[in-house]
DNA sequence: ACTGGGAATGAAAACCATTACCATTAGGAG
DNA sequence: CTCCTAATGGTAATGGTTTTCATTCCCAGT
C-alpha cells in the first residue's frame, strides 16, 4: 500500500493535475528522492541524488520544484540553521506525519520527534483558535523546534 | 527604571564585561538601536540607523556585533522566510519579555502575540522535560512560530 | 496518432546576504 | 600614560538561491 497500488499512479499525481501542474520526469524523481529520504535534504542534496538516477537534471530545476512542492503542501521547507533551506515529505500515503524537531546548537544534528504530540495538538488547537478571534489572524500552518545540545555533544 | 537608572550605567553592561568583552561605541549604538526598535530589524536596517548617529559603523561589525549578542543571549535572531536575518533584543530592564510571532504569508508581515503564554508555558516545560529524559537532549531554547493570513490579507 | 502552444527545463550569469581577509584603530588593565 | 590585543571597517570573496533565455516536451484538442 505505500506509494502505488498495484499499477495505479502514485497517490500524489491527482494533486498536481487539480492544480493544472504537469507531471514530469523531474518531479517525479524528486518527490522520488524525497520520499525515501531517511533525513532532512538540502537542495544540492536532492540535486545529487535525482542526478544518479536523471543525469539532465538542472539545479534550477531542483529549486523551482522544491517551491512549487511547498505551494501546494506537499513538502515543508526548514530553516535549521546552516544556511541552507532543507525540505521534507508533508506527507505520505499513509498520511501527514506530525512531528517537530530538535536541533543540537553544537554539531548540527536534526532529531525528529513524535512524542507528546497529543499535548501539542491541544496547545497549538486552543492557541489557533484563540488567535483567530483575537487577532483575526488566520492560522495556516506552524512551526515548532526545541534547540540544545543532544547527547554526544552534552559531554 | 528603563535603560539607566539616573547616572549608573546601562543594565546590560554587566554581561558584557562578565564575559571579557569590550565596551564599545558600535556594540552601544547597535544595543541602542535595537532597544528602540518598534519591530525585527535586519542587520542593513540596523547598520543605516546605526549609521545615522556614528556614521564610521562598517556593515561588518554589526554582523559581527549581532552574532556576539545572539551568543550571550542578549538578540534572539529569526528567520521569518524574506531572505534576511531578523534580531530582536531578547531582555529588556524589565526583563524577558516573552511573546511568539505570528507571520503572514502573503504579505510578510510579522506580529508579536503574548497572550497564551501560560498555555505556552505549561506545554513547553512538559514537553522540556519529557525530551530529556526520552530523548537525552538538554533543550536551552525554542522556536514557536504561526503561518498565515493576516487580517488585511484575508479578503 | 498528430500537432500546436505554452508550460517546464537547464546552462549560464546575476543576485545578494553573509563571511573572510587584513591593515588600522582604540579599549582598558597594569 | 603605555602596551597589548581585541575590535573595527573597507574590500573582496563566498555560496546558496534566483533570473534569464533559448530549447525541450507535456498534453489538450483535433
Ligand atoms: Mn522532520
Ligand atoms: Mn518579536
Ligand atoms: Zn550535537
Ligand atoms: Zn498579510
Amino acid at each position: 500500500m505505500p506509494g502505488r497500488n498495484g499499477k495505479g499512479p502514485p497517490w500524489w499525481h491527482g494533486k498536481f493535475r487539480g492544480c493544472g501542474y504537469r507531471l514530469t520526469i523531474p518531479r517525479e524523481t524528486i518527490i522520488e528522492v524525497l520520499s525515501k529520504a531517511a533525513k532532512h535534504l538540502s537542495a544540492e542534496e536532492i540535486y545529487l541524488a535525482v542526478h544518479k538516477v536523471y543525469p539532465a537534471i538542472g539545479l534550477t530545476t531542483i529549486y523551482r520544484t522544491l517551491e512549487l512542492l511547498v505551494q501546494i503542501g506537499l513538502v515543508f521547507k526548514f530553516d535549521f540553521g546552516d544556511g541552507r533551506a532543507r525540505y521534507e515529505l508533508a506527507e505520505g500515503p499513509k498520511g501527514i506525519r506530525q512531528h517537530h524537531h530538535l536541533v543540537c546548537t553544537n554539531c548540527g544534528r536534526v532529531i525528529d520527534y513524535t512524542d507528546f504530540i497529543d499535548e501539542a495538538k491541544e496547545f497549538l488547537s486552543q492557541t489557533m483558535k484563540a488567535l483567530n478571534k483575537k487577532c483575526n489572524f488566520k492560522i495556516t500552518n506552524h512551526l515548532i523546534q526545541f534547540y540544545g545540545l543532544c547527547e554526544k555533544c552534552q559531554k
